[in-house]
DNA sequence: TGGGTATTTGGCAAAATAGACAAATAGTTT
DNA sequence: AAACTATTTGTCTATTTTGCCAAATACCCA
């Protein structure tokens, strides 16, 4: 199979790199049975307002999450459900086999 | 379904951090049809051996990847090959689809 | 209009990351 | 042992990321 042009490789790595931080995988993980403001998702992070704002921007950016104002307040929701479908593999990173792991069992 | 613990939060991001560069999704995609030593990955990746051997090395601390030392050289293995089926997904995200591409279709 | 709530942005400091060069290490060959 | 190849590590610099506070913005309601 062709090697990935650089600028794919590079669009790649903007997605993994957004995705690379524990408090963003809690926003993605908030939003996966549906969309939240921000101000529920500051009660989750535990970090000031400014800086979950900060990450949400970085996700929406990458194209992770789409947002939407209604009223006082932003929605954020999540657009590509299929990246909680990659837990597994990247679970059977941390524990080492290699081999996926049903999400399932482990949560 | 229950929320991830802080630990596992840290932990898949640290997957997904050391997937956040161009160069080790490039070692990464040379690695998916089998082993290689750094010598040959040198040669694709266009930066100095020593950053070369660091990004090797980032991919192993986070579970990606082995080594294994076999007389001079030192050849790398993809741990989890599962991680380039999660690029149909991560291509979705680039393209704004939100839908998963495949992967034939594209390369 | 004025006050209140929700969110983003500016500015700054601390920490982490990336990349180059040179030096160190390990193994091989003569 | 000396020379040579392959790889890693030390050190330094530049850049990026993170996170807080304060200020700005946007919208709602009285």
């Amino acid at each position: 199979m062709p090697t990935p042009t650089p600028a794919l490789l590079e669009a790649r790595a903007e997605v993994f790199k957004a995705l690379g931080h524990p408090s963003r995988l809690a926003i993605i993980d908030a939003l996966a049975d549906g969309e939240r403001c921000v101000c529920d998702l500051n009660k989750i992070i535990d970090a000031d307002m400014s800086t979950v704002s900060r990450h949400l921007a970085v996700l929406r950016n990458a194209g992770i999450l789409s947002s939407e104002k209604r009223g006082n307040q932003v929605f954020y929701r999540l657009e590509c459900p299929c990246i909680t479908s990659f837990y597994g593999c990247v679970e059977s990173v941390i524990n080492g086999t290699g081999q996926p792991v049903d999400l399932d069992v482990i949560r």
